[in-house]
RNA sequence: CGGGGCGUGGCUCAGUCCGGUAGAGCGCUGCGUUCGGGUCGCAGAGGUCCCCGGUUCGAAUCCGGGCGCCCCGACCA
């Protein structure tokens, strides 16, 4: 067993952690293209799990999914001004095809909003037409100066939601249906539960009125951004004639929204469950929920043995249990421990001899809680039904933890810049304080701290005594601004 | 775009200072032995030493140029 077996530890080099853990767990792995990289089975089938997931959510609440081009004309996005600006610096641009120069080059979709209104203006002449609510599940390009597995990379998979509607407030409401979605996601399903609020104008998005985000901590305490909800307006609308006809017989604007996560949520899920043992996988996105590994023998109680393990899968099987045998022959039973921990399967079955012979099964799990043992022997028929229940226990244990994390490290009630930047230096989480709405003072906050504000944080979130003052000293708090160093 | 590091079997790297038959560990293949937390043994396969040029009898090593990747800072889901 060499050295390069185990991983960097946490608290040694978290970046370091991060990496090695993505690539041993076989979530992802470089492509020979700078800053892009290619999803292993393991990752894809925990956004597949992620997918399945929010996309029922979506539909539940009247939603459709589409399709729309990656090609989008260099003219489109370049209508909306702050848009052009915003992404000018991360296009790619395509300028040759069929074996010559294009007319007109065209963008590799950085995001769809311009193609996708460009298309409503088509489809809507009335307020009959409206709401028009659609998803796509689509790759993007964004030409990153510094990547990160999962985290950043020049193009990942996302889903985006684009919306019509007649009114402001129907639009606003939508927006906002949606944060609620992505939060309750991150919690139920992620186990990640984020901060929610508002953007501040500095970090909303290019062409947003209002910009909503879910902000989750890691355990680095750097925030993640980790889905983002946006108020466009009539921004768009103006940019590329959607319009229709009112009740009232008048020619109006629609009003729009969109809405996205990507696969950095992988990156999310990783670094707030994962551990020195390797990534943890709530059980709600597993591939693997329970690993069967059978105690090979090459005597006469192997295939006993392994006829038990395929036995013991398919009635976890039929419980609704994602479970899996793991028969290769040539690996010790040591090492596929080893390696579907590293993988973060929550629950392991051990079948032996010995099990054979006691009508019992080994269960070793991955999450072992302060004072318990990793393995425990159960009755086979006790054992099996008691997946369900344990699987549900661990997703909340994980997400308890997470909570209990996220709140341990957040500072409430920091008064001034220099407060602010010591609690940042000693490793604070969020860190929140009263604001005055001057963009100014942002500036100054991220030339001291390398801080930004995160989020304004929504009613749920904000402090129990509101604060009085803008942490500048200057003027009094408009409103309480969550900051954090972020990914 | 600044700073740092690195390009040598699949992976991690030694060898480079001081030129002389290309190495180790892990992984891989075969056989045997093991198998309840990274078994052990034997035999094997596998290399344009990032690329181009130069110096030299001889270059992974020295010189010039180029390319690529990773990490840390400014911009970003």
């Amino acid at each position: 067993m060499g050295e390069e077996k185990k991983l960097t530890p946490r608290g040694e080099d978290f970046a370091a952690w991060y990496n090695e853990v993505v690539q041993r767990a076989e979530l992802a792995d470089y492509s020979p293209v700078r800053g892009s990289m290619v999803i292993r089975p393991w990752g894809y089938g925990i956004w597949e799990n992620m997918q399945r997931a929010l996309d029922s959510m979506f539909k539940e609440t009247g939603h459709e999914n589409a399709y729309f081009p990656l090609l989008i004309p260099m003219s489109f996005i370049e209508r909306e001004k702050e848009h052009v600006e915003g992404f000018a610096p991360e296009l790619a641009i395509v300028t040759q095809a069929g074996g010559k120069e294009l007319e007109e080059p065209f963008a590799i979709r950085p995001t769809s909003e311009t193609i996708i209104y460009a298309m409503y203006a088509k489809w809507v002449q009335s307020y009959r037409d409206l709401p028009i609510l659609m998803n796509q599940w689509a790759n993007v390009v964004r030409w990153e100066m510094r990547t990160r597995l999962f985290l950043r990379t020049a193009e990942f998979l996302w889903q985006e939601g684009h919306t019509a509607h007649a009114t402001a407030e129907e639009a606003e409401e939508e927006t906002l249906l949606i944060l609620g979605i992505y939060r309750r996601f991150m919690d139920e399903w992620i186990a990640m539960p984020p901060i929610t609020g508002l953007k501040t104008d500095s970090e909303k998005f290019a062409g947003a009125v209002r910009s909503y985000a879910c902000e989750a901590l890691m355990q680095d305490n750097r925030a993640l951004q980790a889905g983002t909800s946006h108020f466009l307006g009539q921004n768009f609308a103006r940019q590329f004639d959607l319009k229709f006809q009112s009740v009232e017989g008048r020619e109006e604007y629609a009003w729009n929204t969109s809405w996205g996560v990507s696969t950095r949520l992988v990156g999310g899920m990783v670094m707030t469950h994962g551990d020195d043992a390797g990534v943890v996988v709530p059980p709600r996105l597993a591939p693997v929920q329970v690993v069967v590994v059978p105690i090979l023998r090459g005597d006469d109680t192997q295939s006993r043995v392994l006829a038990k393990a395929h036995e013991v899968c398919a009635r976890l099987k039929e419980l609704g249990v994602r479970a899996k045998v793991d028969a290769r022959e040539h690996l010790s039973p040591g090492n596929k421990f080893y390696e579907w921990e590293r993988k973060g399967v929550p629950f392991r079955v051990e079948i032996g001899p010995k099990d054979l012979e006691k009508g019992q099964l080994a269960i070793a799990r991955r999450v072992v809680p302060e004072g318990a043992k990793r393995k425990e022997f159960v009755a086979e028929a006790e054992a099996i039904a008691s997946f369900s229940a344990r699987l549900e226990d661990l997703q909340s244990e994980l997400r308890e933890a997470a909570a209990a994390r996220r709140e341990a490290n957040t500072l409430r009630g920091v008064g001034s810049l220099g407060e602010l930047q010591e609690a940042l230096d000693s490793g604070a989480g969020f860190v929140l304080t009263g604001w005055s709405g001057d963009p100014a003072v942002e500036e100054r906050v991220k030339e001291l701290t390398r801080a930004t504000a995160r989020v304004v944080p929504g009613p749920e979130f904000r402090s129990e005594t509101p604060p009085q003052r803008c942490v500048s000293g200057d003027g009094p708090s408009k409103m309480e601004v969550a900051w954090a160093r972020a990914y």
